[in-house]
DNA sequence: TATGTCCGCTTGATAGGACATACTGCCTTT
DNA sequence: AAAGGCAGTATGTCCTATCAAGCGGACATA
């Protein structure tokens, strides 16, 4: 019992044929045409269909593997893991996930400098003496609720930054089309509760819990370009992500 | 000027080649050999030096690069990242991860039961009407202080559970020795404040801030194995991760 | 009937080649 | 001298091939 994929890959397309293979598995598997729990077809049998060659199939499964669709076992085969799995803790800014799930974020900017970077900051962000940041903070909303508060330095030899910027969009999104490819970043994730100032702009009360997550982000050419402290309304939002094994 | 790795790649091993080179590339970071920056040598250079093929050479550089210790641009070259890079959150047990930091944790069995699954660990596990779950709630301290108190689920399908193997070890470890192999885990990070009873136990006041985790591991079988919920302490403990941009 | 061995299936690992594409820097041209 | 193009270099993609190793069922034997 062959399973029909009715994937269709365009060599000519400049997407590459294994992401093409990426792609279409997860549609497969998110439309319910493949069926948690269900084997695939053997790698070889697969390729054929697709007129594809076995390692780039194999590459194909392996980033559906990597990503917690597949699970794959020697000698027995593959198949669609059965729980629902999340999108892994994406690179991108909080603005970018809840546009992508359709709410409409706001951004306030309270305050914006463009100072000599203080120490801990020039260390996060590997700077030399005297080296100067742009220095901000944010409170996002979400359909008029305050959800986030957020502190953040930017090294200033990047984009040049404004407060309409950062008003109007997400600050990764400034920094990328500023031309930063961002490669990773380094994060921590722990809890407070809220002091006096952070309850007043969260529009809640002291004493509530907070989510808090303090970020580097590393760019391509391996400079340190953001360091941030967030906190988040507890009662709003979470991390999420999946973990797999290697 | 060629960088000398001084790999030495055994071939008679059981270990991948691709690995070998993987563990001998970290070393050479952690070692300072490499330095945060250097540029490696190109792949086929790099693999003619082990005398290896260069799929096998990239192989070794895309885990190095999935786990953020790499960077690669095309036309250009492949880099050591600068900044230190942590190691990702792993599918292990808080027990097995203070263990490796040379912490000598301990855990306290508080309940144990043997019971029929309740709906929410119905769904969780994805089992039947009338299935049979372990429960328990463990309290994990380091030095004698109380660092996280967990509540736990798990399917009474794979192997037997006790009191008396709850504590001694982690979770995992007598999962992974009843012959669970994990796969995957999907997991939720936030945060409340302590309330009377988790004060009480984890040794702090009420209405301090905790940290808290939902999980659910599934195994290689596409079984989920164990579901959770943790608290623990936010002044003694956070989540602390690498992201890679893909 | 029960047990142990073997074989086929499937994924895992490795090799070597060919061509595509992006980036850098040099060289030419204006 | 500045701007544009070109060549070199390194990674990206894709292919054909081959052997290794784990798993499970079939088959033969005691």
């Amino acid at each position: 019992m062959a399973n029909q994929l009715n994937l269709s890959i365009d060599r000519s397309s400049p997407v590459p044929l294994y992401h093409q293979v990426v792609q279409g598995i997860e549609a497969a598997i998110h439309t319910g045409i493949l069926e948690p729990g269900s084997r695939l077809d053997n790698e070889i049998d697969l390729a054929a269909q697709l007129n594809l060659s076995r390692p780039t199939m194999r590459k194909a499964m392996d980033e559906l593997v990597r990503s917690g669709l597949l699970v794959r076992k020697r000698g027995v085969g593959t198949q669609v893991v059965s729980s629902q799995v999340r999108r892994p803790l994406e690179l991108s800014s909080l603005f970018d996930d809840l546009s992508n799930n359709g709410a409409k974020p706001t951004t306030d900017v309270l305050t914006f400098s463009h100072d000599e970077a203080d120490d801990p900051t020039r260390e996060a962000l590997h700077l030399p003496r005297g080296a100067m940041v742009y220095h901000f903070t944010r409170l996002r909303k979400v359909g008029g609720k305050p959800l986030a508060l957020m502190e953040n330095w930017v090294r200033d030899d990047i984009t040049p930054l404004t407060e309409e910027l950062l008003g109007s969009q997400g600050l990764y999104s400034v920094l990328r089309n500023g031309g930063v490819n961002f490669r990773l970043a380094t994060q921590r994730i722990g809890a407070v509760v809220a002091n006096e100032y952070q309850a007043t702009q969260l529009d809640t009360v002291p004493g509530s819990a907070l989510v808090t997550m303090e970020r580097t982000a590393v760019d391509d050419t391996g400079r340190n370009v953001e360091t941030g402290h967030h906190v988040y309304r507890a009662d709003s939002y979470s991390f999420e992500m999946t973990l797999v094994q290697r």
